[in-house]
Order: C-alpha cells, then structure tokens, then sequence
RNA sequence: GGCCCCGUGGUCAAGCGGUUAAGACAUCGCCCUUUCACGGCGGAGACAUGGGUUCGAUUCCCGUCGGGGUCACCA
C-alpha cells in the first residue's frame, strides 16, 4: 500500500483540490486592493479588540477597494450558541460597520468564496487533507489523549521541549500498511500534518506591523483533523483564507508564535502565503500590570456595554480607530468635519506595543462628536437610546416640540457645549427643563454665596416685579441682571467687587447664582438666559414665586 | 522553563545618531464682559537599567530588570 491508497482509505470521498482551486479563483480587484477577513468564534459575543479589528479592515477595505469577510470559526462547538452569528452581525451593525462577503445569520450568506462557517467546509479541509497525505506530509495518528499526556510529563520531566515532534512523533514514521491495518480494525485516529522544519534552523519573517521576527522552523507535527472530524484553527486558517484569496492576515498578537507553522502549512499546501498583520490587543491596567482586556472581569470589554452606556457608536469607532493609528487624532483636528472614513489608515502604523484602553479619553471623544450633532439628531439619538435603557427618560421626551428646544441650547453655534459625553448623562442634564419633574425635587437647594432665605426672596421678588421681561432680548436681560444687583446693594461689575470687595456683599455673579439656582436647583448649568427663554414667562413666575411665597 | 515580542510623562503617543524630547487625554494655575462647560494662555510631569559603538546616544549592539504572548484533538 502507498500513500495514495492510504489517503482513499482515510477519505474516500472527496474532490480533488483542483476542483477547489479552479472553483475559487483568484479575485479581479484593482491593484492593492486587501482582501481581510473578520473570523469570530459564533459565541454571540463581540470583544471592544474584534470591533478594533472590524473598524480598521472595513477602513482597510474600503481605502482599497477591497473586500472585508464574515468568517465564522466554529469548528469547536463548545463555543457555539444560539443565534451566535447574528447577534455578531448586529452587535457591529450597530456599529455602522457591514461585511461585504460571509454570513449574514446562522444559516444563510452572500458572496461566491463560501461556504462562510467553516462546520459547512468539511468536505474542502478533507480533500486538502487526503492531498497532504497522499504527498506523504500528513499521516494517521493512533495516539491517545493518555500516550499523550504520558509523553508531555517525560518531555517535563527531562526538561525538553513538549510536544509531538521528531523522535516523540511514534506514528510519524509508522508503515502504511500498519496504519491502514489499524484503521481496518476501526483504531481511533486523528490527521497530523507531517513537518520538515528543524528547530536548530531559523527563519526570518517580516510581518507588516511587527517588522522583521527571526523563529526556529517549526517541527511539530501539529493535529489539522481532529477526532471530531473538523479541522485545527491552524489548517483550516491555511484552507480558507487562500480559498477565500484573503491579501492580508489581520489579527491579534497571540497568534505571533504560531507564524513558523503557518508558513509551513502554505508551503507545504503549494498556497502563496497571505501577509500577516499582528497587531497588539488592547489591555487593561490592574495592581500595576497589565493584561488583555477581559470579557470576564471587564464591562468595557464587550461592545454592548457602549451601547448602554449609550456612547455614539461613530465616537466608539473613532476611539479604536485612535488606537490603530495614532496620528487619527491630528488628523481629526485637522479635518473637524469629514466623515472619519476619509482618514488613510496605514497597516504598518499600528503600534507594536499594547494599548491600555483609556475610557476618560473614549469619553473626550465622544463629547466632541455629540457637540457636532444638530438638537434634532440628539433628540433622535437619544430617543432611541431611552426607549432601550431608560422609560423615563423617553417619558421627558414625549414632549418632542419642548425637548427639541432644550437640546438646542448652546447647540449648533460655534462654541457648542461640551458637557454631554454619553446619552446617559442626558437625563441629568436636562431634567431640571421638565416643570413636573422640577417640581419634585422640592426647594432646598444649595445656594452659592448668598444663601440666606430672606435675602433670596428679596432678590427673587424684586426681579419678578422689576427686572423679569420674558422678550428681552440678551443683552437687555444682562443689563437689567446687573440694575438689579445695583439696587439691592450688590456690586453691578464683577471686576469692581473683586478691587473692593468689603464694598459690597457681592456681585452680579452671586445674584445670578441666586436665580440661577432657583430656576434650576444647581449651581452649574448652560447659559441661563437661554434656559429661561426656554423655559418661558409661566415656568419661571412659578418657579421663583414658589420659593417667594414659602 | 523554551521560543517570540515589547519598555518615551498617570494614559495614548511623535521621534528613526546632534531636538529647548512634539501633540492629545488627565491634572494644576490664570484669563474668558455672571456659574458650569467650551475656548485661550501657562505650569508640573518621561526616554526602565548597566555596559559598549561613536566626537555625540532616547535613537545602534550586548547584558540586566520589568511587562506581555505562546507552548491543546481551543480558537
């Protein structure tokens, strides 16, 4: 018997790989154009570093005229959950971010390089298998988990390297007649693919991010079908993403050391190697080290927590786009309003080194994107926010004519405010607005300097009966703010009170303060002379004639 | 432990043999015809460490230390 006849007996069924070649051709792009791919484990759940991935090969992909795949990797079913693909899909739709190619739910996809689920490509592994057998590099493996684990305590024990290589490999070299008596007798088997290497010869790899690593070649005689019948992530990544005529290997470090293998594989495949793009993963700082970011220990670590926090996604995007290239941000300040897809990311200016994920920083971003959006994009925004997270925030917004007035202060003018960084911050900031809700919170409220109760009625009732015109217009209503500190004995200038301050027993501030507060319960809010034109003649007479009158 | 990667202010980072070592976030102070925010100005704050190479090292080489990754029939 030869290999030939061992590989039919191992599969015999199966296409030959020219059927697969010829089937999957090469793709007719422009020159340049990448071809990447987003490849996650069907589990449902979409790590902040995978939509780190998914926002730069959608960038990568679109600057190049390229194409970006879904790729589900589900050959280890314990990962697999319900509707796992489609809450992939829509975890980074929410994201503004769609596949050109793959699956689009659990069942069905689009593009003319599937199957798109690799539980669905057994046929294709299979008859790539049986080709390395039948070349003699890959072989039937009788090993039990036991032998195994035997083996991997001699190696410890003997302070070797562990692993199934060289002289450890028992089926490497066993006779094809043997094998086949075994798998006759229906013996247990696993595929492994039969290395070349030499761990004393070293070869250099130039990866686009990392620049130049030196490795040993891999010896190891690694498993690419399993027991189950599915193959190794290592062969199915050859597999696919040379059928798939994937460009560019986009993915986390962790994979870094497992290079020499890869390049082996391609090889030994007769496939042109992909070029590999490891980039950093982001982490997280504890007890003053560092480590990946968890989706165990950390909120921040799952993409929807964004979304309940309720950061924008565009801001999200921005961030992690910051964190691949970090000269984002110059480029940003520079062009304040493109749309973020105009920036030219560049693969090899992604930094070697791991990111700490920074979430005051994500927050600056994002109080910079929400400054820019019309009252009517906030109210629609934070609309549907609310009717996910908040019922009684979108009980405030029923109002659409009053609330869309509210989010229009200080909004659309060359200095927006800046004080909302996440649809979560909204309800507090503007709750005050609400007449039923204002009225709830009753009057104790903090007053700055002048806080003694009298005084406040004084000063409250002589504006009421003086100084209040709803139709003023800005200026008219600062001037009369400081006629009013004036006659009840304040100083009218702030720079005055501030040269003499034993003059006066305060200023205009301190006046406004006073009325500030008791229109709106807090000593900090937007400009108050737009809150009160929103807040009309009628809201403020019983505001301030409620703490008058108490 | 073997192999591999990384190490500039609190964080993200420019820098590629000669710089007063950028910038952003955070922080502190001042200013911005009344708060807050915004904006402006300014302050404090860094090349892990020891050897080389060089006229000169943050930059190149080696060691040390520190951090990370990986060594599965998981991806």
């Amino acid at each position: 018997m030869n290999y030939k006849e061992l590989a039919d007996l191992i599969f015999p069924n199966v296409k030959n790989i020219s059927y697969y070649e010829e089937k999957y051709p090469e793709r007719n792009l422009e020159e340049g154009a990448i071809v990447t791919r987003f490849a996650p484990s069907p589990t449902g759940f979409v790590h902040v570093g995978g939509l780190m991935q998914c926002v730069i090969n959608r960038q990568l992909t679109n600057q190049t005229k390229g194409v970006f795949i879904l790729r589900i990797e589900d050959t280890d079913q314990k990962r697999e959950i319900e509707n796992g693909v489609a809450q992939i899909v829509n975890a980074i739709r929410d994201f503004g971010i769609e596949f050109d190619e793959g699956m689009i739910n659990e069942t069905e996809s689009k593009g003319d390089y599937g199957p798109y689920k690799q539980s669905d490509r057994g046929e294709i592994y299979r008859a790539y298998a049986k080709y390395l057998i039948e070349q003699g590099r890959a072989y039937p493996c009788f090993a039990t988990p036991e032998e195994l684990e035997e083996m991997r305590k001699k190696q410890e024990a003997a302070k070797i390297r562990t692993g199934y290589y060289g002289v450890w490999a028992t089926y490497r070299n066993l006779p094809v007649d043997e094998a086949a008596e075994k798998i006759k007798a229906g013996v247990p088997y696993i595929v492994r693919f039969k290395s070349m290497g030499s761990e004393d010869k070293k070869i250099r790899h130039h990866d686009v991010i990392k620049g130049n690593i030196d490795f040993p070649e891999n010896d190891q005689d690694i498993v690419i079908i399993k027991a189950d019948g599915l193959p190794t992530y290592h062969f199915a990544h050859a597999v696919d993403d040379h059928l798939m005529r994937v460009t560019h290997v986009i993915r986390s470090d962790e994979w870094v050391s497992s290079i020499p293998l890869h390049l082996e594989l391609f090889k030994t495949l007769g496939f042109k190697t992909p070029k590999y793009c490891h980039y950093a993963p982001i982490l997280k700082e504890e007890d003053g080290k560092k480590r990946k970011i968890s989706k165990r220990k950390d909120p921040e670590a799952a993409v929807s927590f964004y979304h309940e926090e309720g950061i924008p996604a565009p801001a999200v995007c921005e961030y992690l786009m910051n964190i691949g290239n970090s000269n984002f941000e110059s480029w940003r300040r520079a062009n304040p309003n493109l749309d973020m897809s105009n920036f030219k990311f560049e693969i090899n200016k992604m930094s070697v080194s791991g990111a700490i994920f920074d979430l005051v920083k994500l927050l600056d971003v994002s109080k910079n994107v929400i400054s820019k959006y019309t009252k009517e994009k906030m109210y629609d925004e934070v609309l549907e926010w609310a009717k996910r997270y908040d019922s009684e925030l979108e009980n405030l917004l029923k109002n659409k004519e009053y609330s869309l007035k509210i989010f229009g202060i200080e909004r659309g003018n060359a200095k927006p405010r800046k004080d909302i960084s996440k649809w979560s911050d909204v309800k507090d900031a503007i709750i005050y607005m609400y007449d039923e809700e204002f009225e709830k919170q009753g009057i104790n409220f903090e007053y700055g300097k002048i806080n003694n109760k009298e005084e406040i009625k004084r000063i409250l009732s002589t504006y009421l009966e003086k100084y209040f015109d709803i139709n003023d217009d800005k200026q008219t209503w600062f001037d009369k703010m400081k006629d009013l500190s004036e006659s009840l004995g304040y100083a009218r200038e702030v720079k005055e009170y501030k040269q003499n301050p034993e003059k006066w027993p305060g200023h205009v501030g301190d006046i406004s303060t006073v009325l500030r507060v008791s229109l709106t319960g807090r000593q900090n809010t937007p400009d108050l002379y737009e809150i009160m034109q929103v807040l009309g003649k009628e809201s403020i007479q019983k505001r301030l004639n409620r703490i008058i009158e108490s």
